[in-house]
DNA sequence: ATTATTGTTGGTAG
DNA sequence: TCTACCAACAATAA
């Protein structure tokens, strides 16, 4: 379900219901899905009370008021449902009381690719992330020194290198680039200063896009059949912008669309 | 039966 | 120590 955007939805989400309120039960026995003791899950988390909700690229963290935090990875299939019953692919229930009002709080994920951790400190894969776009924006003098270091990864590949900016993945990466007018496959480390501008933007405008499509539909889009994207996920349709057909490849193991007519190959 | 999928990571090689 | 590559993880949908 996630990339930066619908990760950011479900913060809001977390944080409307979580933020001042206590958790009065935790529990999982998702053995894939939670990264420490089911027995730890539960007692490090009742009783306490919920400071602020942040997220970092794809990663949420629940602050709590003895400085215990809530990590939580949505993988490819996970989401937070405020919801009184049970769901389906339920894999953690968090149970948290404002005043007398009671609600759960239900993670759900079917694929299990995501992951729940309680610490008392920030942990090794949260504090690895870059810069996170949508909260810090993009600095490109920075975005320039990291990508020179790639000599043979393309800049898709090196976008969705979540220590080169956190929470661009494979849907973002397409779209950034089209809008960038950028051939995916380019070397990284080809890319001019006026290039990454480009990207930047591209950026910029890809989450600011699908932030106001998620704000208004409140319906995901997998679950409609509608495809919001401007390229992703439409091979062989033209292009929107040069009518060219859009072409596929496969790039560090995953689906890439782009537009061979104008999308120019950096440093060619 | 086959192929695809919004993500990360651990092992290995260089 | 850093970069690069790929199989693995796991479950569903078309």
């Amino acid at each position: 379900m996630p990339e930066l955007p619908e990760v950011e939805l479900a913060r809001a989400e977390l944080a409307r219901w979580l933020e001042g309120a206590r958790i009065v039960g935790a529990s999982s026995d998702d053995r894939i899905v939670l990264r420490c003791s089911p027995r730890t899950f539960a007692s490090r988390l009742t009783g306490r009370r919920v400071r602020a909700v942040d997220r970092k690229g794809k990663w949420l963290r629940v602050m709590l008021d003895d400085g215990t935090r809530l990590f939580s990875h949505l993988g490819m299939t996970g989401d937070w449902i405020a919801q009184r019953d049970p769901v389906r692919f339920e894999r953690a229930t968090l149970e948290i009381a404002r005043g007398r009002r009671r609600t759960n709080l239900r993670y759900a994920d079917a694929r299990r690719l995501g992951r729940l951790v309680v610490s008392s400190e920030d942990i090794a894969a949260w504090s690895a992330l870059g810069p996170d776009p949508l909260a810090e924006g993009i600095d490109v003098d920075r975005l320039s020194e990291k990508l020179a270091r790639r000599k043979k990864r393309s800049i898709k590949e090196a976008l969705m290198d979540q220590s080169v900016l956190a929470g661009v993945g494979n849907i973002q990466a397409t779209e950034a680039l089209w809008h960038a007018r950028i051939d995916p496959r380019s070397r990284a480390c080809a890319l001019s200063r006026a290039d990454l501008r480009a990207v930047a933007r591209g950026i910029r405008w890809t989450i600011a896009r699908t932030l106001a499509d998620l704000r208004k539909g409140s319906e995901r889009w997998q679950d409609s059949d509608v495809n919001p994207f401007v390229v992703y996920g439409r091979k062989g349709e033209p292009c929107p912008r040069c009518k060219t057909p859009l072409s596929r490849v496969m790039l560090g193991g995953r689906t890439t669309t782009f537009c061979a007519g104008c999308q120019r190959r950096a440093g060619a």
